[in-house]
DNA sequence: GGCGGCATCAGCCGATCGGTTGATGGCAGG
DNA sequence: CCTGCCATCAACCGATCGGCTGATGCCGCC
């Protein structure tokens, strides 16, 4: 049987050195090469077509999603795995939607990765279980823009620099409850704090 | 000499109490009625001509700014003192466009409030030093949009819900200077979370 | 050839945030 | 009637943030 070719991308020679070492002591797998950034990957992959790109997002100078987008776009035969840190839907979503073949997070367990490799090689989609729950969810129920009318002004507020405090003082409630409200707000919009919040919000344009 | 006649608009009960019962108790004032919103504030501008509105930003139903520009646009003879909470650009700038007298915070001593009223009524502008402060650095540097490029990148980390930590590791670099650059943010942005910075950043078009 | 902006880093500290768990009441829809 | 969503509140805790002070090196400008 042959083995699986790879191609490594991501911005911090740590992780390539660790992805190639790993790779290289299992057996069924060969890294052919490095890239730092998307339009290194883009290149390589056109050049080397390995079986699976290994994929950073987040990367200065072309991120991954712009490379995964042009990957498919020029109907590379190459299935990508992304790998990364992060989990966040403005992440996550757009890496999908671009055609990634996978979606693993770094802290994922060496078997793991390895099983999700050879998954992605036959086309296989795999996910680390907290991303497929959180797209099962996101699925299950459509709430873009889903706020409440508390939700929303608890949000405008946030959006103005304004602490929980102070926004309960402003909307003559508890602190208890603004933070309630957060976190009900950072559920439904898949972020973890109030500036990604405050951001979504903004892309969505549920704020003015 | 005639007492200056007061109108006092804030959504807090006990905030109108206060103000109302410090006037009442100081020689040479007199409120003629209060306000809890906005379109009421305008009303009884209209209705009792006050020689100033002592004016809550900030307001459930009707916000100080929209009340503030509905007076002068009805070119009715009130100044407007504004007393907040809270000094954000966000909030001071608009009031002061939109025609404000004065602008006081509202941990201010009383004579200095009294002063400032008395300043108000004979149409002379009151700025409480930590306003008047960050007024004058604004107008001396036109620094719109002046995010260097670092600034900018960090900036759009941060909307993406990147803890410092985290956007020291993308950017390869240490979180002491992940939060100096947010130090240099806010103070360009006249901020002071990152919540707000976003939000800043989106209205000021200097994120996608 | 100093002056200012930019980028980098350190350490300390109090304030704030976010997660967790759990609970109550109201109101709508099935 | 029960289930789900909304709004409200509490207490605890670790993690994170933001302020403060201070320092270094680089570069462009006048």
């Amino acid at each position: 049987m042959t083995d699986i070719t790879l191609l490594v991308v991501d911005d911090h020679p740590v992780v390539r050195n660790g992805l190639r070492s790993m790779f290289a002591a299992a057996p069924g797998f060969a890294v052919l090469a490095e890239a730092a950034d998307g339009r290194e990957a883009v290149a390589l992959a056109e050049e080397l077509r390995p079986d699976v790109v290994l994929m950073d997002l987040r990367m200065p100078g072309g991120g991954g999603v712009e490379a995964i987008t042009e990957i498919t776009r020029r109907g590379l035969p190459c299935k990508v795995l992304v790998l990364t840190t992060y989990d966040t839907d403005t992440d996550t979503i757009p890496a999908i939607e671009a055609g990634a073949t996978g979606y693993l997070l770094k802290d994922a367990p060496r078997e793991d990765l390895f099983n999700a490799v050879r998954a992605a090689a036959e086309s296989r989609t795999v996910l680390s279980p907290d991303i497929a729950a959180r797209l099962v969810t996101r699925v299950r129920e459509p709430r873009s823009g889903t706020l409440s009318a508390r939700e929303r002004e608890v949000l405008r507020l946030v959006s103005r620099g304004t602490a929980n405090r102070e926004i309960a003082a402003e909307l003559f409630i508890s602190e208890a409850t603004v933070k309630t409200h957060l976190t009900h707000i950072y559920a439904k919009l898949g972020v973890k704090d109030r500036a990604a919040a405050v951001a979504t919000a903004y892309d969505r344009h549920l704020l003015p």
